[in-house]
DNA sequence: GTCTATACTGAGATAGAC
DNA sequence: GTCTATCTCAGTATAGAC
């Protein structure tokens, strides 16, 4: 039986309070002056007990990565014939997108505090390049040319990336929407006119 | 009078040393066996001194990051009227590209001790990320549209990017025509025929 | 759960260029 | 003398080894 105010020994368990009083503690203090020490007070539980869950002070926020990447790389595999790259990449971003979409109130801090802390930014930027690399693989198992399929996760991630700092930043419209818009401006890409008289 | 085996107080050749013997260690023993104590020995300095050139340990690898970024922003600026976004960036890459081709018995062993070291591609990625921020700029200034600027220049890069690992890998061409072909790819994307048949 | 190496910081002392 | 690069000393916090 549980006593009010004991700590739960599930794993599980801790490892949410974790990320929890990590996100607060980012977001009131800043990464860079709060300690892992203070992490895991708020958490309840002893500093070792933080670095058995997370190797490290930053990866407490990128736990879901495995779970989007297993969702990313099943939806281009899952994805309908026909489909040029950047329409494949497309589709499995909108089937993955309600996982964002639906843990909002997590997502907007967590973007926010990665956003204006350079050393999470940094591995953020990592967690989307490793990521980007599993959806090229899944492309090139769909058929994709080998060289096009890197190019083409990249690019789509960059699209991404950009519609999921306009939900964040504008927040007038859903991230799908966000999502067809910017995929659409990659399109116009190859198309725009020359940028010559804009210039003077 | 300079005494034999003095250290020349003078700050660009303290910095010098200590980039070279950075990179000569993190090639010899990988980055993470590697203290900072031994670079600042190797390079006849204090491990304190290490710190006031550089602010730690990765960035001593990323320090003509600053000339890369003015060349490529002065190269869009001064790129010919009537080119598309992404041939502007084109034009902007082939410009600057001799800076590493030029400089290939430094840029070579340092791209391939980020290439197989985690937290030094996380930095490499975050300078890149900004590096095209300011290509994103210098596009705007050139009267590409807002959305569109960043969209074209994280593409360009990522195509870059591809490019220099090939040149470091493949090392039959040169620089200049691994970058045509990149391009060519990117182009490509949006005409690609559907992957369907190929996947059975 | 304990112990330790090491990345990094701050303040003040010293040494050389001018 | 000033100014700046470097060094010495004394720490703290992260992360890894045991």
């Amino acid at each position: 039986m549980r006593i009010l105010g004991s700590v739960p020994r599930s794993g599980a368990e801790a490892r949410r309070r974790l990320q929890q009083a990590a996100l607060e503690l980012y977001r009131e203090r800043g990464f860079d002056r709060t300690t892992t020490a203070e992490i895991a007070a708020r958490a309840g539980l002893n500093e070792r007990t933080f670095f058995r869950h997370f190797p490290d002070k930053r990866e407490v926020l990128f736990d879901g990565e495995s779970d989007l990447r297993a969702a990313l790389t099943e939806a281009v595999a899952e994805a309908p014939d026909g489909l040029q790259p950047l329409d494949l990449i497309l589709h499995a971003f909108r089937k993955v997108e309600h996982i964002l979409e639906g843990n909002r109130p997590f997502a907007e801090p967590r973007l926010r505090v990665i956003a204006e802390t350079p050393a999470l930014r940094e591995r953020d930027l990592a967690k989307a390049a490793s990521m980007a690399e599993a959806v090229a693989e899944a492309l090139r198992r769909r058929g994709v040319a080998d060289r096009l399929a890197g190019l083409a996760a990249h690019t789509g991630w960059a699209a991404f990336h950009h519609a999921a700092q306009a939900w964040i930043d504008d927040s007038t419209q859903s991230l799908d929407a966000y999502l067809l818009q910017a995929f659409d401006d990659l399109r116009a890409l190859s198309l725009t006119t020359p940028a010559a008289d804009a210039a003077r």
